[in-house]
DNA sequence: CTGAAAGCGCTTACAG
DNA sequence: CTGAAAGCGCTTACAG
């Protein structure tokens, strides 16, 4: 089956004198397949000058071995790593643990792995932590998802020591190669204009933290699509929440305590939305008969819970797979930028928390 | 400030010539600390053959300079990285981030990073794919939770390799400084337990998918549970699940189409007992006086759904940190087989979901 | 198109 | 207790 010639001495035909416990090395494939180590480093590396019959040779006994460089080896000699950093402070653990697969999605057969950075922006020794997890591991690159991609002390500092980053967010706050936009804005928009489809006029909003870029675009968004028919958003129709739960839970209940309650709510997050219910629930009112619910994200959740919720689905996995898909075509020499649609459009996925006012 | 000479020649007295841009090396704080590398490189590893004052000295220059060794030369060298890798096919977002955050917890300042490596055991290459990883990454330690943990093929190929491991099961599958083991079997015994003091005695359970150990443990827990009150588990009351929102809504309406419809269902696990939940309500019937329903992890949305499950908890985060304590208390020459007790036992939580059975 | 030398930043023997 | 030499498995200049 070997065609390669085999040097070694003391060993059956496809055993080329190789310690067997020990995996293959750069120099096993260049002494068995009769070239300097460089030589193979350049088919490794896809080094244009080989001459083609050599890089034959070459993959042959690569293949042959199974040698895979080693990126330790590799990245010391290179003074990069192989490894990308997911950099976040969601605690959706939704959200994290479908950017983290839709980034598997994208590195897959590339020889890079991804290690996981969560981190809290709030803590004092937040920027030391990730500027040291970045220059430690020297970082093939990071892919930064809200809020911590909104955070101009983090990218500055990732361009300060020659990490590459990509950014995931609401609103373009980069060069092209270097952002996932998420047009949140439409996606809220496409809310209001379901709920005012639906023939509501007293419509709420939850809104996210103020720490959120999402928490603006998705709470300009909406209020733009209910501009459209001539509804305005009355302040005391608006109540700010946190992303999470409980902090839904108590903005339903300020809002559903008002003198005209709303028929509507539009929540930031799912999360929130799902709090609503709760309030709902407290308050005696049927969902969504007396009350509509729209929430954001798609989380598993929502199609759940009873009844399922109408939501704004935002394809996080796709999300990262083409952050990632950016980082790798930089070292690929092709244009990040003309990757794939430039921006991320949620959609509405209307369920059964939602239906016209009663009379 | 520093009390260490200064042996540069162009610069500053805290620049001890260094380029500005570049970390420092091991040989910028011999050169500057006035020792050899290997002097360093002993401080580093906390080797005891150096003298208190030159140990003082030296560290005080790394200080002084914030150096940290480099992870890839020092994996090079050692032949093994400072990456622990996080190997699992569980489907659930929320155990995946909580094992995540458990194993950073226990690494945090070591300077160790968390690779996350998803699976499939049922595909072709799925041994090759795991192998490979640990092989190619030198990982330092891998942590195995269900049901990849169960699979020998993937500790004996570890083994073979010099991979170190730890195993998380329902059932003690290893030696000890490799296993963290959750007494599964105990929690189902508990639920069994919070069922019949309710007074139900038409008990119905779902099960979780054979591939998983914790089905067999959780479903002789509970069946040993039931015992004790000299209650026996019929066969018609027992249906096989996936640990799926979708299979628990199957095998619930199957238990609730019996011509004697059982007064109470434990889910495997919550992701089923959700769907219980849908099951009862597309029969007309009232959660928990109706049918009470006991589910198994504590999921966060055990308790945002109405009424609250009933649960049993399970310390997820915990166990992650313990299974990377073991991996970690190897490499410091401590005994991992005493470092935490021997066995999680889970707890149950009593919520509005299960009820006394109407008369 | 190919290779010999030096180096990436550490550690392991081996001396003393 | 400390250090000079060699090496981990790759790549970058530099030659040819």
């Amino acid at each position: 089956m070997s065609t390669i010639e085999d040097e070694g001495d003391d060993a059956g035909p496809t055993d080329h004198g190789l310690t067997p416990g020990r995996a293959a090395t750069i120099n096993d494939i260049a002494r068995i397949a009769g070239v300097s180590k460089k030589t193979v480093s350049r088919v490794i590396n896809q080094s244009p000058f080989v001459k083609a019959d050599t890089r034959e040779k070459v993959e042959a006994v690569i293949a042959e071995l199974g040698f895979s460089p080693d990126p330790q080896a590799r990245g010391l000699a290179f003074r990069r790593s192989f490894l990308i950093g997911m950099i976040y402070d969601n605690p959706s653990p939704n959200y994290v643990v479908n950017m983290q697969q839709g980034i598997l999605d994208a590195v897959r057969g590339s020889g890079l792995e991804l290690v996981v950075h969560p981190c809290d922006r709030t803590s004092d020794d937040f920027m030391a932590n990730v500027r040291g997890f970045a220059v430690r591991q020297k970082l093939f690159g990071a892919v930064l998802p809200p809020s911590v991609s909104e955070d101009e002390r983090v990218t500055g500092m990732l361009t300060e020591v020659g990490c590459p980053y990509v950014r995931i967010a609401s609103v373009s706050l980069d060069a092209p190669e270097r952002m996932v936009v998420t047009n949140d804005s439409r996606g809220a928009a496409e809310a209001a204009r379901h709920l005012v489809g639906l023939g509501h006029k007293r419509i709420a909003m939850i809104t996210g933290p103020d720490l959120f870029r999402s928490t603006h675009e998705r709470g300009e968004g909406f209020r733009s699509g209910l501009a459209e028919a001539g509804i305005t958003l009355e302040d005391a129709m608006v109540v700010r929440g946190a992303y999470t739960f409980d902090s839904g839970v108590a903005a339903a209940r300020e809002l559903l305590s008002r003198k005209t309650r709303p028929t509507a709510i539009f929540a930031g997050n799912d999360e929130m939305a799902i709090g609503v219910y709760q309030a709902a629930r407290d308050a005696g009112l049927d969902v969504p008969f007396d009350l509509s619910i729209v929430g954001f994200d798609d989380a598993p959740m929502s199609s759940r819970i009873w009844p399922t919720l109408t939501t704004v689905k935002l394809p996080i996995r796709d999300m990262g797979r083409m952050a990632a898909e950016k980082l790798l075509a930089r070292s690929r020499g092709l244009d990040p930028a003309k990757l794939e649609q430039p921006e991320v459009i949620p959609t509405l996925i209307a369920r059964d928390s939602s239906a016209p006012p009663r009379r």
